[in-house]
DNA sequence: GGCGCGATGTTAAGAACATTTACATGCGCT
DNA sequence: AGCGCATGTAAATGTTCTTAACATCGCGCC
């Protein structure tokens, strides 16, 4: 029957056809509903039509199935992280705010993603994948970092990777406390302001030109 | 058998005596081993040495248990924030340092705490004690920012709230990402001076004099 | 002093979940 | 055609969740 490409659904037979993607779907799904602690096997597995015992197929526990999650998380992270930032087009600073709003729309648009990323407890180092995937994302941070970075006199340059960590810090704390629904705390301005406005400040303050 | 004050502690009749703390107790325990969400409430129960249904007469059910650990971790937060600031002595900026350290420190030596204040899940509007609690120790980081925004020219000086919460999202984002042992990222410096290098450039951004 | 009541714990029981084992199905390959 | 491996099911076991019925204790009141 075909499920793999094609689109249709119908009733099945004894094989599912394509239940790893269809699991991750399911935890995707619920974890949005209900937070990373939300769901259970068997939910993702009654969500898919399957036994309960079908998901030992796929995963070893859970925790591999929201460490998959999480990895392809990182890796739309990462294609929309470089997408915003575009290469710096069409100048540095512009792209660079582009990339701070990416990073709240994605907190915003992918709550599964992100809970799975940054807040399910999953060790980045669970396995080789998932931090080469963590990197990359925030490789794309630090490729930024060193774009703005050059134009700032060689004599007072901070190194790259810290201005990177900070960014990447401002982000993810405005991201967690502010940038969704179950936000922490009301706000007199939006989550994208208030990165803007920081992300802003903390460059006036490293001496960026134009600023 | 007077157990709520007096300390020792032996065998026990029918009745525990000071259950409900216990609980707490169990819970901050069973959190700093594995994690929010690696603790059930049959463990905390025998952790505690009761039945598994004795904790439905103090709590609800788990997540009321997790929101009363939320509550104190507030409350002992803002504590220590408080005597970090120490209304500011001896100058604004020196304490506004310890305040950030104050807040790595304590999402490094009570990340159960930590965890079930911001990474549980737990709204902070379960309840208004808890939303009270957690506005009071923001509280004090807004303080303190009027407290170093006085030292402003009035022209130029930015909402205090805007400056705390930039602080807080400063802080919290580097303590979530690379303040703890379950640390997402290897750093080429300790977190404390990562933070204290981001809030130092940012400050400066701001024209804070003497920076 | 004894009675009774409300608070606190226990036992017991049913449902849901996790996880393993043995079994069933069917796709793909020769 | 038929063999073999991947994939799914069924059933069984142990754990947890949750409620309901029962037990015990502390404490106020007469």
């Amino acid at each position: 029957m075909r499920w793999t490409k094609g689109g249709g659904h119908g009733s099945r037979g004894y094989h599912h056809g394509n239940l790893k993607e269809a699991l991750i779907r399911a935890a995707l799904e619920l974890i949005a509903e209900k937070g990373p602690a939300g769901f259970t096997f068997a939910d993702a597995a009654r969500w898919a039509g399957v036994s309960p015992a079908a998901p030992y197929r796929h995963f070893r526990d859970r925790d591999e199935l929201l460490s998959d999650v999480a990895l392809r998380g990182f890796e739309e992270f990462e294609r929309r992280l470089t997408k915003a930032w575009d290469e710096g087009r069409p100048a540095p600073f512009a792209a660079f705010e582009r990339l701070g709003k990416a990073y709240l729309a994605f907190a915003r648009e992918e709550p599964a993603f992100y809970s799975a990323m940054f807040e399910a407890g999953i060790p980045l180092d669970a396995s080789a994948e998932l931090r080469a995937a963590g990197d990359r994302a925030f490789g794309v941070v630090r490729m930024a970092a060193e774009a703005l970075l050059a134009l700032l006199p060689a004599a007072n340059r901070p190194p790259a990777l810290m201005v990177a960590l900070h960014i990447w810090s401002m982000s993810h704390g405005i991201a967690s406390l502010f940038g969704r629904e179950n936000a922490q705390r009301k706000l007199p301005m939006s989550a994208e302001d208030l990165l803007e406005a920081e992300v802003l400040i903390y460059l006036r303050g490293l001496g960026v030109p134009g600023i």
